[in-house]
DNA sequence: GGAAGAATTGACTTTTACGTAAAAGTCATG
DNA sequence: CATGACTTTTACGTAAAAGTCAATTCTTCC
């Protein structure tokens, strides 16, 4: 494991622009260390940015992809907070299933438009 | 089946705007027939915005929305263009998979998440 | 037949998630 | 030390997907 990624290490590893970091960095959403000016990001910055880009391919907002991130962090200490917390997770539970849900009927109807596809090709193949 | 719906009945159905309806049908989403200048909504235009909002769900743009619905329409006569809806077709499975490996692992995740707090709040009550 | 209540159009605005460009700092290599 | 490849900050720009608002136009109902 290494120590240490430079930035754009990380841009051709994940297909991502420099802005596109700094831009999560001054969202709060990562927060790399610095040496001078220049940032150095750790593994477990790496392991957020495939957090990050999970949760935009799931059409998670940058708002709700940081309240996704937050509960991955240590749990506080009051009950209080981790009853918040735990309920958040209920929610956004929630909607994932009603994500999965939606994916599997979109590949059911790609299944069927797929299948009319082929039954036309074969009827043209008997036509012609 | 109800033959029309009014715009308004829809934005209630769905909770969306009048505009959002009307902003799917300049983008060719959708084209429900007028009476004078108001439009009338058949049970298939309900339908596609129920595909619609699925897709929104899942984090598809408005033109990967498009090239979806358009699949789902009647396949259309040349050998050709079958060939390329169906690669279209793969190609948007395979978006949808990776999809689902996303989701399954937000799911993990917040799974272990959830138990960390658990834990945490059991050992809350066993200090208090 | 006139007032109230929907709908429509068009223009302008907003938010999100970056893109892009400028100007300057950093650092390994020849 | 200078060259070139990277990086940084700052600031303005932009595309997508609506929201908002104003001015009209139908309806319809009493």
């Amino acid at each position: 494991m290494r120590e240490y990624y430079t930035i754009t290490e990380l841009t051709r590893e994940f297909g991502i622009s420099t802005r596109t970091l700094r831009f999560y960095e001054d969202e709060g959403l990562i927060a790399p260390v610095r040496r001078g000016r220049t940032r150095l990001f750790r593994p477990s910055d790496r392991h957020l940015v495939r957090q990050i880009l999970r949760g935009k391919r799931l059409g998670f907002s940058i708002a709700e992809i940081r309240e996704i991130i937050k509960m991955y962090s240590e749990p506080p200490g009051e009950a209080g907070q981790l009853q918040a917390i735990i309920a958040t997770i209920e929610e956004k539970r929630g909607e994932l299933r009603q994500k999965r849900r939606d994916l599997e009927e979109t590949l059911d109807e790609l299944d069927q438009a797929e299948e009319a596809c082929v039954e036309r090709l074969a009827e043209l193949g008997v036509n012609t």
